[in-house]
RNA sequence: GCGAGCGUAGCCAAGUGGUUAAGGCAGCGGAUUGUGGUUCCGCCAUUCGUGGGUUCGAGUCCCAUCGUUCGCCCCA
């Protein structure tokens, strides 16, 4: 094939499918402004070493799937892997945290990871995210997973499960890596191969396998929450009370643990049954230590990101694509009635009306037919004998009613037909 | 990075080594030179992702390559 094609594990949205990016866009930002999170845009590529320092330079992410390059200065700089990173160099950049207070932000757009595509997963992806800067209060905690629910049962989403775990502070953590490592070291041999491999590299990683063999050994293994101190306990139970009196059901996974490196504390994800294999799509938690490893000051975060499209890929499964949303198709024949029909587009637009004109020239029947096809409530009808009168002829489609009326009566009448076509909308 | 499946028109496809590549949808033209959603007729792949090979003969078999899908790793 010598055209030129998409990049693989990128894909172009059509016209047929926007309109589920545009209801999930409008529902974030209904959802978000009504919690006050304020919109942040930062840029698609950044210093290579925002990454390598935010997310983690162990992470698969940094070290294996990053769109890293060399620009014609010589800097390293890499497309955003994820979009936490840089709203925090923002939020330090501009001294965000010397506005005092909480900063609570959201962003949405494009993030890049070179992986192999498959169902839910793609190089290019969108997320849309929140972040709760400057906050050790539960309450954080629990408020972006409120926000994060209200946002997928704002889109009629269900059948939606909350997992919702504590991997404590550092000190926690390094404790029960230790327990764990200990307790599976005796079974090394009879992990799967990719396990046994993580048992030095990133023992946690070790409880999500889907190996069935491996979730059997595991049976028996220490919990995290065994290792918690006083106070992620206590932080833990806080969170998960919360949860309970807001009315949002959850799960406590012991086994869930988070592939980037900053997370603290809580950790939680949403899922699904009817994505494949890639369940996720929305995961979250708490970076206390995130801002000053950037060289921030002290600050404690939370936040969480949603995959679009598989946010999307549930909504299709939902909501039949929507129709098209037109009030008038204008068919016309003729020198004359063809210079009179653009001249009412254009007017019946400024009054607020929508338009779509047939530029076909062909017959009458031909633009019946394609003004059956756009889904419009209303078609007009300029001929010779209208153009000569200057008049048009309105036609119902739905029921085929038809009348004849001067182009000055339609324009000058918009209150009324306003009205007939957002009932017959319906 | 690893494993498996699949690439025939804009879309869905039949085709299982024998030569003219079914059918459906969509599109376009006509029946119907000013009235749609029904119906009828016609048109729409010198070629089966690409390159090479096997064979008298390849969409069908083999190899490579690209793309795609699903899974693993990992992740939203």
């Amino acid at each position: 094939m010598s055209t030129v094609q998409a990049i693989r594990g990128t894909r172009d949205i059509l016209p047929e499918e926007v309109g589920y990016w545009q209801q999930v866009e409008a529902v974030a930002r209904a959802v978000l402004g009504r919690a006050a999170y304020q919109e942040i845009r930062t840029p698609t590529f950044e210093q290579t070493e925002l990454f390598e320092r935010g997310v983690g330079e162990a992470t698969d992410i940094v070290s294996k799937e990053m769109y890293t390059f060399r620009d014609r200065g010589d800097r390293s700089l890499t497309l955003r892997p994820e979009g936490t990173a840089g709203v925090v160099r923002a939020y330090i950049e501009h001294h965000l945290h010397a506005q005092g207070g909480v900063q609570r932000l959201w962003y949405l757009g494009p993030m890049f990871r070179y992986e192999r595509p498959q169902a839910g997963r793609q190089r290019q992806f969108h997320q849309v995210g929140v972040e709760v800067l400057g906050s050790a209060d539960p309450r954080a905690d629990a408020e972006v997973i409120a926000v994060a629910t209200d946002l997928l049962t704002g889109l009629g989403l269900k059948d939606l499960r909350l997992e919702f775990n504590s991997i404590g502070d550092r000190s926690d953590r390094q404790q029960y890596r230790e327990a764990l490592i200990a307790y599976l070291t005796p079974y090394k041999a009879d992990l799967d191969a990719d396990s046994q491999d993580r048992l030095t590299r990133n023992p946690l990683r070790i409880l999500d396998s889907k190996d069935q063999k491996t979730q059997a050994i595991l049976q028996e293994a220490p919990s995290i929450l065994d290792f918690l101190s006083p106070d992620s306990q206590g932080r833990f139970e806080q969170v998960q009370q919360l949860l309970t009196d807001l009315g949002i059901p959850f799960n406590v996974n012991s086994r869930l643990v988070r592939g980037l490196d900053y997370y603290t504390h809580t950790v939680f994800e949403i899922q699904s049954d009817d994505l494949g294999s890639q369940a996720t799509v929305c995961a979250g938690g708490r970076y206390d230590g995130l801002v000053s490893e950037l060289g921030g000051p002290e600050t404690s975060a939370v936040g969480w990101a949603i995959g679009l499209e598989r946010l999307i890929l549930l909504l299709q499964q939902l909501q039949p694509p929507k129709p098209a949303n037109l009030d008038f198709y204008l068919v016309s024949r003729g020198d004359r009635a063809e210079a009179q029909s653009m001249k009412l587009a254009q007017s019946l637009r400024q009054t607020g009306f929508s338009v779509e004109l047939d530029l076909s020239g062909s017959a009458f029947g031909k633009q019946f037919k394609r003004a059956d096809r756009s889904g419009a409530v209303a078609c007009l009808i300029l001929g010779d004998a209208e153009a000569e009168s200057e008049t048009v002829q309105l036609k119902w489609l739905a029921s085929g009613a038809q009348e004849s009326l001067s182009q000055k009566d339609l324009l000058s009448q918009t209150e009324q037909l306003r009205k007939q076509i957002t009932a017959l909308k319906k």
